[in-house]
DNA sequence: CTGAAAGCGCTAACAA
DNA sequence: TTGTTAGCGCTTTCAG
């Protein structure tokens, strides 16, 4: 390995010099610079990262905590991330949590230990609280992706749900639906709540009755919304929603075979709508009516947010970004009720 | 930031004492270790990483080198390579170079720096062999995952493409077709050409003419396999294929919209297989006979064997896992030929 | 304008 | 059985 001092004697200077012609950071006359880099060229220098990170107490490593890349959605948010870090000289590593708690622990026992520099994490369930909060009032920092936790006090962004659950609403309401269905996901989520509340406050507003037994919750997984539609289906006609709101393409897959499977149609006699707009959602054959979230962006601005907020000196007051939603309107959720 | 000096002053210790019991590398009397473990457990002490790096002279950190995470075939592989990592106590880092050469050379500069200890590359294509060359001859431990490079002597892991499009062609001519197209992918890379050949060579043996026209270039995207498809359906029945061999399962699905939209129906006009079994390749609606590769497994095996790699101190001829492949075979590839 | 040297936090060789 | 200390590769203060 070929290290700064080497550069140093073979450019017949000091190993000071060296380092200042590198960074740029003091005065170098042009011989001498000039020596210095072409001993860098001979040389095939490279600085070494992990003594400049020693030095300077940091890694230019962020970390992305999430519950599992394998979940369409979070490819994008870590894309996101990656691509906004990388534009300011951060590596991302990735850590799945696989929902463990002791992925977690491990999660943030990475920034404890001075590998990465800040920690953004998309997978926050509010069983991290007190983990999180620690870590925060030990002045580490951190931002929340996607999924936020009440009563922590830092950075976060996230998606407007609450606005994306009410353009669904809104939509099968106009189209003349009054029984509406919503499939929930997991339950201690900020997502999972808000979208919940969004949807109960945009029927109660349009005068629309909540019924409790058209609240499924599904997890946000293909087979339980499969089997819970599917349940739906044998009920008569007068005890059926005519449409569902679901908490994420999958769900919304799993509603639309099931419905097609005990041979009804969807929209006809199911009007659907998803959630994120994952790519199936626009293909042919799928066509599903879904609410985009902005996943790459949400993965740039937080790891963006947390770069500024590592950079910068001076503490600030937690900011909360939300961005907007979007309900791209397919075939799955129908021109209209149809009897 | 609390620091072994630290532990050493609170314990009334040598901090040469406090790193022995922390690294349990020799004999430390009970009460100093017991003295030691209280301080750290007082102080919530965690040593640096960073400074144990500079002197290990490792990072205990892989780099994943990917085309794009978004990509649905590469989230499974991460995931490989990240509980690999992890179960080794390796963290990983994820680099998408989105095809381009400034990001793959920003890759290769990771391992340099030594900010990586080892690269997982999974975007292999032949104009990175010299660029890759150069990072073995100097001792760097690299892997290739998925993709392979010619002339290259590095470790491997791959599936068995060759006998993956073999159990397709061969499906497909047990069940009576003879006019059998391919859909494929990207040139440079080698999986293109092993299906491509594997193709080849399944037709010749069995005695089928291999049409030009009907070896279509896809990119192994979505639309173009759309296009192609749909150009292939205006011709007239004795000048089409039967059936399609994709080189993934969104150009498979690709065909199937085409073919579709196009007023014909799969299997009966037009029988399909995919390769890579993605998870919409299961569901109700489209029942995609598919190739599977056993992504995640690369990636599991990539990460151990460059783990073993860093770990050995005596080199070893480089080694070339090849996993097996396994046709899924659902309703698109159909029961046999219609007319 | 340039260099010597301290020191980032840790490990391990050497000494006692 | 334990402590002292050199040194990993780099940056930056201090001195010249």
């Amino acid at each position: 390995m070929v290290t700064i001092k080497d550069i140093a004697k073979h450019a017949g200077v000091s190993v000071a010099t060296v380092s200042y012609v590198l960074n740029n950071t003091r005065y170098v006359s042009p011989q001498r610079r000039e020596r210095v880099l072409q001993a860098v060229e001979e040389l095939n220098y490279v600085p070494n990262a992990v003594a400049r990170g020693l030095r300077a107490r940091n890694t230019k490593t962020l970390g992305l905590v999430l519950s599992d890349i394998t979940n369409p959605f979070f490819p994008d948010l870590a894309k996101g991330c990656e691509d906004a870090a990388q534009a300011a000289g951060f590596s991302l590593v990735m850590l799945n949590t696989n929902e463990q708690r002791e992925r977690i622990i491990n999660a943030v026992l990475q920034i404890r230990e001075g590998k990465v520099d800040g920690l953004i994490i998309a997978s926050a369930v509010k069983q991290d609280l007190g983990i999180l909060q620690e870590l925060v009032l030990e002045g580490y920092p951190i931002v929340l992706a996607h999924r936020r936790i009440q009563d922590l006090q830092v950075d976060s962004v996230v998606a407007d749900n609450f606005q994306g659950v009410t353009s669904a609403v809104r939509y099968f309401i106009s189209l003349g639906h009054t029984r509406i269905a919503m499939f929930t996901g997991v339950d201690e989520t900020s997502v999972n709540m808000e979208r919940k509340e969004g949807f109960i406050k945009a029927m109660t507003d349009a005068g629309l009755p909540i019924r409790q037994e058209w609240m499924c919750n599904t997890l946000g997984d293909y087979q339980l919304a499969y089997n819970a539609s599917a349940n739906l289906m044998r009920l008569p006609w007068e005890e059926r929603p005519t449409a569902v709101v679901c908490m994420n393409d999958m769900v919304a897959l799993g509603v639309m075979d099931a419905v097609e499977d005990r041979g009804y149609q969807v929209p006809a006699d199911m009007a659907v709508i998803g959630f994120d707009d994952l790519f199936f959602a626009g293909t042919q054959r799928i066509q599903l009516t879904s609410v985009r979230i902005p996943r790459y962006e949400i993965g740039q601005q937080a790891a963006r947010l947390i770069i500024d907020r590592i950079q910068r000196t001076k503490t600030m007051e937690p900011m909360e970004i939300v961005l907007p939603t979007q309900l791209v309107v397919r075939k799955t959720s129908g021109d209209g009720i149809y009897r």
